[in-house]
DNA sequence: GGATTTTCATGCGTATTGCTCATAAATAAT
DNA sequence: ATTATTTATGAGCAATACGCATGAAAATCC
């Protein structure tokens, strides 16, 4: 036999208005209705409840000691559910977030502030890793999901690419190589080069691809951050190996972008999470906000940066 | 849309078992059915609860939260309403009568050594009233239900009758009265009679009867309680007016009961319960021990004592 | 490595449940 | 006595939930 949940939430309101009529208006259903569950809800405890005459209602002994609980199940049970469905609709929650030091610079601040903007009251914690530790820090559980560059496919982790970012030549307007429209990888032969290194994804990514086509540039200088080779090639040290996507930074501080070909090496941005665990709604909600964002913007910068 | 109870219990179990088809044979419902509960749960909060493959099953970040909360419920109405159930079945708990002293020491024993037996936990308490400080102790809720000299009706109470019992006269063997077959009111004249006086309700009831058919005995002798009558007869002090109920202390203490006749003066015994209230699961069991024993001994009492 | 087993999901027909409408029954008010 | 108010009941109907058969995906076995 069912559990007449129904019957208890109809005792409670009977029990509280002293009245069948006003207590089915309340529940939005007929007195009708609401007589036949207080009479399911009896015959399931087998007792009275409610003791009613055609002229009116009041509580039994019985009912009288069921009434506080009744009261509380149904609290819980409306009350909970109720907090939920906000939840989900509202996205309430914390949330940490994994993610590339770039990315965590370039990108991500629109997105935090629109997302800030939706849910003021959740809070956000990013955790700044390089290459394969983002990673790590979502397979593990220390973040929600993670923001990487796609590399190998993991088997216990879902991906989603934010976008596919060409890697460019950085250089000063006085260097040479600043006049031409395009230069491939075997171009490079005798030009001093800023590269990333360390555990940076980017190195792997460059490496993997050129070695390859049995390409070998040789950077001069390893650095192990965006700005610190940007800076290098500031000062023309040298010209530095770049995703396109850093194009705002190296353009504001009066660097050119040569696109590199042959091949056209690209690094893809991904989103990743750990495959088959539905994310919190808190968590849900950037990683919506996040992928909107970048699928936008990611798109137009490999635009922009690939077609000249 | 209605609440997904079945589904918060189904949740629940899942949780537990990490498994459907486990929860599932728990329910004794199919697996079909247990996915249909959780997929209406989730589609009422909005999220999932589950994270499952087709291999396994596991709790999402949300479900983790709601669980303890799931529990709660589940437990609270599952044990709350088995627990009303088993009451309704066992009659457990605390009853209250109120009774007249009489019947408190002559029926009430055997009643109450069979309702012992039957709920060895259960409580008993005698509220011992002389007339109709019975009705008012029941009236007022003091009592759960009331043993009493049927009188007036009562609008807001309801009675059932146990037994209608006459009276007699009860003398020592010596009384001249005493070799009579039966003895009319109207033969009392002249004799020395012991009669139960201030607040009794057999007062009222012979009284009123007698003043009906212009009769007038008049008592010598008044008393408060039938052991007092009877020590008085005993002595042969005078010849007492009492109900042929209490035949066995008398016959007992080696008096004689004659019959009254014309008229044959009954009290009755009734039960006596506010109108349109249950009762309470233990009263309700007394209730009906009280009622059986004493329509079975009463029928019988009074059958002896009116067909000779 | 392909077959088998295990586990959750789905389409569809069926049975049950629960609701509403109309109306009865009982009681209080006029 | 009549009317009004309040709960209960009967019948029909619509929605809900269930079970069966089957599908899909993944782990296990040989």
């Amino acid at each position: 036999m069912k559990i007449p949940i129904d019957g208890v939430q109809a005792f409670v309101h009977v029990a509280e208005l002293g009245s069948f009529n006003r207590a089915a208006e309340h529940l939005f259903i007929t007195q009708t209705a609401l007589t036949r569950r207080i009479q399911r809800l009896e015959a399931f405890v087998g007792l009275r409840l409610l003791d009613r005459t055609t002229r009116s209602t009041a509580l039994s002994p019985t009912g009288r000691d069921f009434l506080p609980l009744a009261r509380r199940i149904v609290d819980d049970l409306v009350h909970g559910l109720d907090r939920l469905r906000t939840s989900s609709r509202l996205g309430v929650g914390d949330v940490t977030v994994a993610t590339l030091q770039s990315v965590a610079f370039r990108q991500l601040p629109l997105a935090l502030r629109s997302y800030a903007r939706k849910h003021p009251d959740n809070r956000v914690q990013l955790l700044e890793r390089s290459g394969a530790l983002v990673t790590e820090a979502v397979r593990q559980g220390q973040a929600d999901f993670g923001i990487h560059i796609q590399h190998e496919p993991h088997t216990d982790l879902t991906e989603e690419t934010l976008m596919r970012d060409p890697f460019v030549l950085v250089c000063s307007r006085s260097h040479p190589i600043a006049k031409l429209k395009k230069v491939a990888w075997s171009g490079l032969q005798g030009i001093d080069l800023v590269t990333l290194g360390g555990a940076s994804g980017n190195r792997r990514i460059v490496e993997a691809h050129l070695s390859k086509a049995a390409l070998r540039p040789r950077g001069r200088f390893v650095v192990e951050s965006t700005p610190s080779a940007i800076a290098l090639a500031r000062e023309n040290v040298g010209a530095a190996i770049l995703p396109a996507a850093m194009k705002a930074t190296t353009v504001a501080t009066g660097l050119i972008e040569v696109p590199l070909v042959e091949p056209v090496v690209y690094r893809s941005i991904a989103l990743v999470r750990r495959k088959n665990e539905t994310l919190s709604p808190a968590a849900d909600a950037l990683y919506a906000v996040i992928k909107e964002q970048m699928l936008g913007a990611g798109t137009a910068t490999s635009r922009r940066s690939a077609s000249p």
